[in-house]
RNA sequence: CGGGGUGUGGCGCAGUCUGGCAGCGCGCAUGCUUUGGGAGCAUGAUGUCGGAGGUUCAAAUCCUCUCACCCCGACCA
């Protein structure tokens, strides 16, 4: 028997699940049980109700994942190598990077986050439980607790740093409302790292390093992604980046402001701009005068009822801040950015105020609310506001509003500070440049801690001159489930997945037109052995089932490249050739198969 | 948590308004015929109609409670 088949045979009796074969080399480990018939791919004709997103469809449909419950999901033995495969250019790039892998508890007792403070803070997200002896456990949807309380006491000298630990492992995060599929779940596998450093210069190495390692992963991966500049939200830190695979789907998640001119690029979240809007009059202040505004309490309404256009409005929006009234102020025609008013008021709750709250605090419906004689709130004014004169805004009282508003002589703001969302045409704070949005999905993030988690759980070290300091830290994510779903709303067609070759979970699919032609099958046989050698990963479709089957599974299932075995060109020992994503295919002869293959990989994404 | 919606065979759905034998398509099993883009014929199996309680001679259908899931919003390292 010749030694391809032999090895067959060995495959064919290895165990499902990937566990080494004996006697193979190294590069071929990774070999799994291969023939369609022998694995389990649960094809779907229909589509599945539950699935909004191209994407999550996509994966249902075409037998990778399947829902257990609401965010959680079961990855079958397709998605398990597309992470496999993700996965392990993760940990390549991490461990060239210096990184070290070890894995981490997913409980964790909840003193440790009360250590942090974050227990308070982070909300009903963190999945909470007590064990039988009545202690208090979390479920962690990061590990800086984890990771910092194990460095604490351990590391003792700068001469230990810097260190950079990573993990790829389950998260659990009680989402308000997963969907999406793997994109929004509530469990879900994430690559996490942390860096500890002694000084500022080896950190900002370190975080380089890291930035380096995501733009290699990702590259590898086959997918073009950007780093913008993002709010750190509930990590605390100040710097902090995200990575951003944009997408014409409507899967966008997040809006990513980004420079025509100069490569400025931010989540909107974060996104400063510069005004266009011409200057504000340079009038001199007015008197003010309360003007009637029957049945106009919306800023169109009352644009269209005085004839004036929305720049001459101040909006008065009210919020509630841990439980504390507050008013933002921005031009009529803007919107509030949440996040910079969460950050200006340094509040853990932020929500708007109900129309019985607006009512308490204004005396007025929702639509008149102003900042004259509002009286217990705190007024928080734009700067775009702040440099209006003559303003309108609602006079706190139905159906009315206030002409000539002067900031300082008619009002105070606790603070003048921006506050405004950035659109679409807003010229760039660094250049001249126009900042377009764009949707996008997140795919990685990195932060810079500071020394918060260190102080607070002890992770301190005695510099050179034997002074005790607090390690600085970053923590840096990539999403492992998350990331290939969102490549496949950019790598798809009408008929299915189109995967990028490196984390597809084959790279080649096989499938003879008949499998009661001896022909066919010895030849499939021949190829799938030659292959196998080569350390491609193929697919082979042993089923009997109507070619016509077998090619629409292929063209779900997204396989790059497909070699067809039918009798047309096998009588002249030739065999179909193409790529999932071409529409031609090549002739190629049976015993040319591996280099042809080779050659037509090289070519795709 | 607020608003909207859906639970009927493995999947997709009809039936619910107006109570009266639980149906259709796909899939599945067996046989025959087919075989280069989701085959045809024949035969067959598969349901506590999400759950509990109630009304009724009779409940998938009406009433009450409850659970799960989906969509919109708030939230999001």
């Amino acid at each position: 028997m010749p030694h391809g088949l032999a090895m067959l045979e060995i495959l064919r009796r290895g165990r499902p699940g990937g566990l080494p074969i004996s006697g193979l080399t190294d590069w071929k480990i990774r070999i799994y049980l291969m023939r369609w018939s022998k694995t389990y791919i649960p094809t779907l004709r229909q589509k599945q109700t539950e699935a909004e997103l191209i994407s999550h469809q996509l994966l249902l449909r075409a037998g990778y994942i399947r829902k257990l419950a609401a965010g959680i999901y079961l990855y079958l033995p397709l998605m398990q190598r597309v992470i496999d495969k993700f996965s392990n250019i993760v940990r390549e790039e991490m461990n060239r990077a210096g990184a070290l892998e070890i894995t981490m508890s997913v409980l964790c007792p909840a003193e440790l986050w009360q250590k942090s403070g974050r227990y308070d803070t982070i909300g009903k997200e963190q999945m909470r439980l007590k064990d039988r002896h009545q202690h208090d456990m979390v479920l962690c949807g990061t590990h800086e607790e984890t990771v910092t309380n194990l460095i604490a006491g351990e590391v003792r000298s700068y001469r230990q740093l810097p260190l950079n630990l990573y993990q790829i492992q389950v998260k659990f995060r009680d989402e308000i409302r997963p969907r999406f599929g793997l994109m929004r779940g509530r469990e879900f596998i994430m690559k996490d790292a942390y860096t500890f450093d002694a000084d500022a210069e080896s950190f900002a190495r370190s975080y380089q390093a890291m930035v380096d390692a995501y733009f290699a992963v990702f590259k590898r991966a086959g997918l073009d992604v950007i780093k913008v500049e993002s709010d750190s939200g509930a990590m605390g830190g100040k710097v902090a980046h995200e990575f951003m695979l944009l997408v014409d789907t409507d899967a966008g998640e997040e809006d990513i402001a980004v420079c025509n001119k100069c490569g400025y690029a931010a989540n909107v979240e974060k996104a400063e701009f510069k005004d266009d809007a011409p200057d504000p009059t340079d009038a001199e202040p007015k008197d003010m005068e309360t003007i009637d505004t029957p049945g106009a309490a919306t800023i169109e309404e009352v644009t269209e009822f005085l004839k004036v256009d929305a720049t001459a409005l101040a909006k008065t929006l009210m919020y509630k801040a841990d439980g504390k009234p507050v008013a933002a102020m921005v031009r009529g025609d803007r919107d509030v950015n949440e996040v910079k008013l969460r950050n200006a008021l340094k509040a853990v709750d932020l929500e708007m105020a109900s129309e019985e709250e607006v009512l308490k605090y204004t005396g007025a419906p929702v639509g008149f609310a102003g900042p004259v004689g509002l009286k217990d709130v705190q007024i928080l004014v734009d700067p775009l506001v702040a440099e209006m004169k003559n303003m309108i805004v609602g006079a706190n009282a139905g159906e009315k509003h206030i002409k000539n508003v002067n900031l300082d002589r008619d009002f105070k703001a606790a603070e003048v500070i921006d506050l405004t969302r950035a659109r679409g045409g807003d010229t760039c704070p660094h250049c001249d440049g126009k900042l377009d949005v764009k949707d996008g999905i997140e795919v990685g993030n990195t932060f810079q801690l500071g020394t918060n988690y260190a102080e607070k759980l002890g992770a301190k070290f005695l510099d050179a001159d034997s002074e005790e300091r607090p390690c600085i830290m970053g923590s840096y994510g990539i999403g492992i489930t998350r990331t290939p779903q969102a490549a496949l709303e950019k790598y798809f067609d009408d008929k299915g997945i189109i995967w990028p070759k490196a984390i597809a979970p084959y790279l080649v699919e096989l499938i003879p037109i008949k499998m009661d032609n001896e022909n066919q099958v010895a030849a499939a046989e021949k190829i799938y052995a030659a292959l196998t050698e080569a350390g491609i990963d193929v697919l082979y479709d042993d089923r009997d089932e109507r070619p016509g089957v077998k090619f629409n599974d292929a063209d779900l299932v997204g396989v790059p490249v497909r070699i067809t075995i039918g009798d047309k060109s096998l009588k002249d020992g030739n065999v179909e050739l193409k790529a999932r994503s071409a529409d031609k295919f090549d002739l190629v002869p049976v015993n040319e198969v591996v280099e042809a293959v080779i050659r037509l990989a090289e070519t795709l994404n």
